[in-house]
DNA sequence: TTTT
DNA sequence: TTTT
């Protein structure tokens, strides 16, 4: 029964390996930097390039999937939802933050460097309510690592509490 | 010749009449604040409700059209692209902004208040690097306006600079 | 693990009330006909409307909420995917349609007649492959019913056959 | 000053090289096969691919380069609307037809075989009514041309006749 | 910070 | 008919 509807489609590459961490109830917060760049004519008619970069967040299987597949570099499609995010910092002064939330991610063509061959597509299962208690993959070329899984408590358990970008 | 999709869908409701300004170039910047509402479960199986307040701005026509026909209330729909900015503030802080630039925007059901009549839909036309001589259309029931039309010098011509937010 | 994105965004009004049917498992499948008109100018400049009709199935829970609160004239947002099937007939002609698998619904605005009020968001649960035990809401303004719930063994239950549109 | 929204995104593989034909007028029209695939379970917990096969229309300049750029196996993002046409055929038969006609293309990834390098993307620039004179650029690997450009008189200049699909 |  |  929700009101609106807050779609987003980017297409884009990594600028940076993804970034793991876990909350404290053990599930997965994948981060990725994703460049989109777009081309306008200014008026003297010349060509002007422009690249946003988007902080995509994804959440449980969905987040440990881009982590072990992803790499710098490697082209992605995200399907989302646009969140708006407030914290203030210890001096008090309000930050802002926009994340993409995404629902779906599919890795396009052939990766940068490594990246495990081909494409594959995968949707968020809607588990960022459950406890998984699998414990995340763990590999060779395993994506940066900030937080150790499941054991923190720099982290609430609440789903609110676990997303704090700083 | 860009590299990347960067786009946005949203449907929701103005949280306030459109704000209008004009660039030096005489050129529409109307700015919408759109609330787009959804619901999820949260562990204890209650219902959370949560509002993400959009900023969308409309150039040139489009936005000349968005600030005639839009009221606080209706529900409109939108496509563009996410764009951030950040501008460093008199203190010396940064502060960081996301808009949403409207590509498209088309009014839907029946307006709130006012609202005149149906609904309709409407591109952008790319004019924004051109300079619309033709002024502004007043009426009685006027958006709000907070920089007059084409005779400031408080903003500069180039569109890089027509946009600052505050 | 799929490869492709299949994606489609429909804002338009119903032609029709939606029509019902359910599948042997007792399954809705909640047909609907949306028009979305567009415009373009053509090498006279003369304006052109043109109006594409939809056909737009929603299936489980999804079908039985549009069966419910649809109307003919409402005006509601389609989120889906496109599938092409292909019938032979009695005379060995092979017939094509196009669908549109709804994966979300939205009511918009004030509905057309009736239509009980505001609008209201829904996800498709994927509940496509379970058998619904409830059976399907009746009431005094029900939706055109073109085949009785879960008795017919005219439909196969497999969902392969559940969806034969004629 | 349309009503509704008819958008189509989809990102699949083509299936075979672009076909190229020209209307009377010189306009280029080039039909893509695109593959989209999805994975469902079906009731038994088996894994179910389904491929959908898009007949996807680039017009103007957006065909040209289309047909210029893209080959068989290439992946590519296509943005644009679903038109659905009906024609008549010599035998009485009426023959129903679902396009995807492309506002917008994007290569992905690295191409299948050839391919010419990396990815652009482009947009339609809604030359659809305009007479181009510039003649198609010619090359050695050229797509299938199925129609000499510019001098056939067996497609009518109107635009709604430059689309006979058979 | 990516990519072409 | 593609792709993995």
């Amino acid at each position: 029964m929700a009101r609106g509807i807050n779609k987003v489609i980017l297409v884009g590459n990594l600028g940076n390996d993804p970034e793991m961490k876990y909350t404290q109830g053990g599930m997965a917060v994948c981060t990725l930097s994703l460049a989109t760049t777009s081309v306008r004519k200014d008026r003297d008619g010349n060509t002007q390039e422009k690249t946003e970069w988007h902080r995509v967040k994804l959440f449980g299987k969905l987040g440990e999937i881009a982590g072990e597949y992803l790499k710098k570099g490697r082209q992605v499609y995200i399907e989302g939802s646009i969140r708006y995010d407030k914290f203030t910092g210890q001096d008090g002064v309000e930050k802002y933050f926009t994340d993409i939330v995404a629902d779906e991610m599919q890795m396009l063509g052939g990766g940068a460097e490594g990246g495990g061959g081909g494409g594959g597509s995968y949707r968020g299962g809607g588990d960022r309510s459950e406890r998984p208690s699998r414990p995340p993959q763990r590999q060779e070329s395993a994506p940066r690592r900030e937080a150790p899984p499941a054991k923190s408590s720099d982290f609430a358990d609440d789903f609110a509490d676990d997303d704090i970008p700083f």
